[in-house]
DNA sequence: CTCCAGAAACTGTGATCACAGTTTGCGTCG
DNA sequence: CGACGCAAACTGTGATCACAGTTTCTGGAG
């Protein structure tokens, strides 16, 4: 993990530019957190994280509470101690099926308010999903899948779901680690991005719900797999 | 807002019930929110928070991330500063189509689980809400209520959907009441709790979920309605 | 070589203080 | 009598320290 702006100013941060340190402490949490660079299982400390992040164990604390309420991590009731949530079937379950309630209704909703721009956008970004998968670069394409599937959502005018699937996201990145250790690229190369961007441009909602929901469905199977294969 | 239990030990917890003090202080708060005891739209802060509750800001500071985090509450992004989210029909809305997606799904998978201890319960718990309404009882209502649906949800065995609709819960928690204030104990006097019980003592997913699906529709409607009625 | 005690290191938790930004309110000037 | 301005109070944030519980390592005895 690397550390926030300032790598270690040891005291006094004038910051005027009002960026809380325990904002950006929250961001690489969760980015590390989504990307599997903190494996799943491991058990993980303020101070070290803290120390790692160049920053006192404060704001750590705050951004670890806020990951814990998102289920991003878990806390061990018994000592306190913190620990990235291990991966099982039932929490895929559970999570895919959350998603495909949530995720496809977040499209239908923003389909109305798809514009030239964001189709340009959706464009670019499927074809940054595509380079990503064809040279294997894991974190590149988690990043733009993610943006990808969000720079939709957010145009639903759903604060409420957009909130949900955010928080869906953050607990189901680990597994997407593990599915791109098994499974390799190519086994993610299929998606339905062109489908679910022709949809949106035409303001279709429920062809953009049907879309996305054939999208992730087929995602979420790969995972299942790769859990269950290796058990 | 009543103290949390040592009523305003100064100094020095020497604890070993191991109860964390930002534990009961995040439940105090999330009463108070759920019960409405703190208007929404009314600004909160920490020190006088702590001060109410008598502990120092810190535990307060936790619990109250873990409540925005899990958008009970909201910091307004400018000034940092804490409010109760105020309601709006966007809001409400969402809310209740996640809601409608979310416990039908719980009640549903409790179905197989039911067994004569906790049918038992259900109807002492269905009992309760109606002597709540009868007596004309907000607060005994909502935690009569709120008992009777989370002791089906429990028995899901769906840890991630149940803390969906916990957070689900937390947040439509205020306009619940604003809903007793305009309509009144009588007007939540219908719902769904009679038919739900029977179709879990059957093992009756599918009714199990109807129930639940028709008492929280019910419950919703009427609270729309409250709502729009009060702009 | 194995096992068990004791110490050292590390864990989360809470209190207190310092700081900078914002809001509030009171006194004064026009 | 109204409006402006400055000071005091209050806001969240972050650092540091103290403490108690747990874990981990180490050294010695069997």
């Amino acid at each position: 993990m690397s550390p926030v702006s300032p790598p270690a100013s040891p005291r006094r941060k004038p910051l005027a530019d009002s960026v809380a340190v325990h904002d950006q402490v929250y961001d690489a949490i969760r980015l590390a957190l989504i990307t599997g660079r903190i494996a799943p299982g491991v058990g993980v400390s303020l101070r070290s994280l803290a120390a790692e992040l160049g920053v006192s164990p404060m704001p750590v604390r705050d951004a670890v509470r806020r990951l814990a309420a998102e289920r991003a991590l878990a806390i061990n009731p018994a000592n306190k101690r913190l620990s990235v949530p291990s991966l099982t079937a039932s929490r895929l379950e559970q999570l895919s099926q959350a998603r495909l309630w949530v995720e496809p209704e977040l499209a239908a909703r923003a389909a109305p308010h798809v514009d030239a721009a964001l189709v340009k956008r959706l464009r670019e970004l499927d074809a940054a999903v595509d380079e990503a998968l064809k040279l294997g670069d894991v974190d590149a394409y988690m990043t733009a899948n993610h943006d990808f599937h969000f720079a939709i959502y957010e145009r639903a005018e759903a604060e409420v779901l957009l909130a949900m699937a955010n928080g869906l996201w953050l607990q189901i990145g680990p597994f997407m680690r593990v599915v791109f250790g098994r499974v390799g690229a190519d086994g993610l190369a299929a998606d339905r991005h062109v489908e679910a961007t022709e949809a949106l441009k035409a303001h279709d909602a429920d062809g953009a719900r049907r879309a996305i929901a054939a999208d992730l469905s087929e995602g979420m199977d790969k995972m299942r797999a790769a859990v269950e294969a290796g058990r």
